[in-house]
DNA sequence: TTGGTATCGATACCTTTGGTAGCGAAACTA
DNA sequence: TAGTTTCGCTACCAAAGGTATCGATACCAA
């Protein structure tokens, strides 16, 4: 194929390489001022880059905010021997992401702005949520609805405390939610 | 005493009873048009009342809402023969709150709004969550942060629910969700 | 009846913020 | 050199939370 179809590097001047350094200036500043004060403006100035470089890259505040939550969660570890022991260090991984500086409040954050917003909703689902469910699909043998029930579980409990206290939880709680998930995702075999 | 301190009736012009107004066209209009479209001006306007009356009663938009929840979830029962009943009565009268039209998405929205502004989240976790945590830790004698963690799951796993899909939790899952959490708060006594 | 007080609706206004338009300059290809 | 796209910059718009002001109104007390 003669470089036929796709990237073949279109023409014109190229993005210059500053993904990483807005996602870094979005975290920490959201880590300093919050969500709702973190204002494209103050992240493009942060980031040393144009409020307009920025809107030509993500078509929203939303977007820019799962983008950067994708590059900062990054692939989930696929590691445990047993049942047990994957979904326990699932649990451990995504407190302690939830945990870094920022992230937290982005997550909550952008969660916030998805219920009144259809689209960054369908955003927040495909591009945030889908890979790990898939993920946990596969790795789990378990049915869509269980893993969604699981997800609603996990992450709804550390958004709450993070969105009700403005800190994550600390591991002995994150050590109670494993406790009390694990008995209802190994014990029985599907009963509903 | 001679009518001394307080509740003696102030001067002026008393208030017009609209607070029940006020708090019906809130729910209708978040129910319509979704938290971030709710605005104040277009919930005045629902209640046949000027914004200025709202911002009278009301310092902002989250401490309005607060209230209006607070009108909206009332009491919680004190059903239930065992703590089991107790505690599954309860998840299953705030899942049923939450489903109920503008509830729901109120609740995240403010909740959200709360994760980027302290003052709101003090409003929020005074008025509205310690009432029934107190009531939960009289009625289950269980510690504070053991009643907490409670919350924390029930509802961040409710709203969670609610704010990736748009729609409440459904009573299987609701079902599935008391199962899950009931063994953990009625088998032991307080290991850690 | 008169004065004091606080609320009412209405209007105008301020500020912040997400998002857009237009411009000249720069970077890259052919 | 021509063409294309991104860059930074400035100006701008619209929506929304919140405030200030004003005349009118409802209540109490003297």
């Amino acid at each position: 194929m003669t470089r036929s179809t796709a990237s073949a590097r279109p023409p014109g001047r190229p993005r210059s390489g500053v993904n990483a350094v807005v996602f870094a200036a979005t975290l920490s500043t959201v880590n300093e001022l919050g969500y709702a004060h973190a204002t494209v403006d103050r992240i493009a100035a942060a980031a040393g880059v144009a409020k307009t470089t920025i809107y030509r890259r993500w078509p929203s505040k939303g977007a820019l905010i799962v983008d950067c939550l994708l590059d900062a969660f990054g692939p989930m570890p696929q590691e445990g021997a047993g049942r047990a022991e994957f979904m326990s260090s699932a649990i451990h991984w995504i407190a302690a992401k939830i945990s870094e500086p920022g992230v937290g409040d982005a997550f909550a954050g952008v969660f916030s702005d998805a219920v009144s917003d259809p689209a960054l909703r369908e955003v927040l689902s495909a591009r945030l949520q889908d890979p790990y469910r898939l993920a946990l699909q596969e790795a789990l043998g378990e049915p869509e609805n269980r893993v969604l029930f699981f997800i609603d579980v996990v992450v709804g409990t550390l958004l709450h405390r993070m969105g009700m206290t403005g800190e994550p939880m600390v591991d002995a709680d994150v050590a109670r939610l494993v406790e009390m998930v694990l008995p209802h995702f190994t014990d029985d075999a599907d009963p509903a």
